[in-house]
DNA sequence: TATTGTTATACTCTATAACTATA
DNA sequence: TATAGTTATAGAGTATAACAATA
């Protein structure tokens, strides 16, 4: 029943014809912390696309609308400045979640120039369903790292994130 | 002597009328691990490049030498392999680091397909001095996170980057 | 047949200048 | 004169298909 994993490869691979892979040393970078922090974030975001892609929601899509949620009413310039994203860029993302329904952009009364953002009903709803699937890769890093490691991480994460504030 | 802050700069910010600027709440994002992990990526490739806009070296660039520079010989696919680049956009870089006389693409006499890798001794040279300015980076991460939590930082980081091999 | 390096290409992100309507 | 939202655009970075040379 169970078939060899070597058999479904579809190519063979070096380990297949019994040839040894001298792995490369990479413990100049490996050692520092800009290498494995990029490797890192690169793999949480996958990691997140892959338990995202069903649902339809990237990493800044997730990101935008958990900010909107905590902020209604604010001006699209302050959620996107909030999350570094250029206010250009920022457009294209609104037009798509008010495309799919999940957010809108209202009159603001005192600012004819501005625009309130908030939530609808259904951008509500599927921030809590997003919520539950995110929570679900939280309790997988915490499998990798412990409780306690999560909890470290994300405190010197925010302080590293302090450099951008030095030039 | 000293002219106020204010002053310098070139736009009225609200700050300069007295006006206060109510500070989004992003706590559902800074609190979860991915969003604090991109800041920080971010904030430290930022500070990296400014770091380097004198000896003109991105991440990528010096990662990629000092991965030539610790495998010698090792054929351009191995290396792109190692450092999670694509084969064909491996390509372009060593073109630049060929052109500007950092590493050279030599003939294999085992396989004639393949190119073996290699520092010039100009590439070894901005290695070192790379090395050092990439120091100077560790140091105020040290200054930001402590010597403990520099060390914490990197092997927490370096066991996240495995919920890649998680599929 | 499979692998190495390569070309071509497309798609996403990001950054900047400039327009408009409002203030 | 400055700000908010927008448009247009250009530059990175990244992913995939396909080709020639070689194994």
């Amino acid at each position: 029943m169970a078939v060899s994993r070597a058999r479904l490869a579809t190519k063979a691979t070096p380990e297949d014809r019994n040839e040894t892979i001298a792995p490369l040393d990479l413990s100049a970078l490996t050692s520092i912390v800009g290498y494995p922090l990029r490797r890192a974030q690169l793999a949480v975001f996958d990691d997140f696309n892959r338990r995202f892609a069903a649902i339809g929601l990237t990493p800044a899509q997730y990101s935008t609308l958990a900010a909107i949620g905590a902020n209604p009413g604010r001006k699209q310039s302050d959620i996107a400045a909030a999350l570094g994203i250029q206010r250009p860029n920022f457009v294209a993302m609104m037009d798509e979640l008010e495309r799919r329904g999940l957010a809108e952009r209202l009159q603001s009364e005192a600012d004819r120039r501005s625009r309130a953002l908030a939530l609808t009903a259904a951008g509500r709803t599927l921030l809590t369903q997003a919520r539950r699937v995110q929570g679900e890769q939280e309790k997988e890093i915490e499998r990798l790292v412990g409780r306690a490691g999560r909890e470290t991480l994300v405190q010197l994460l925010q302080r590293l994130a302090e450099l951008e504030n030095r030039p």
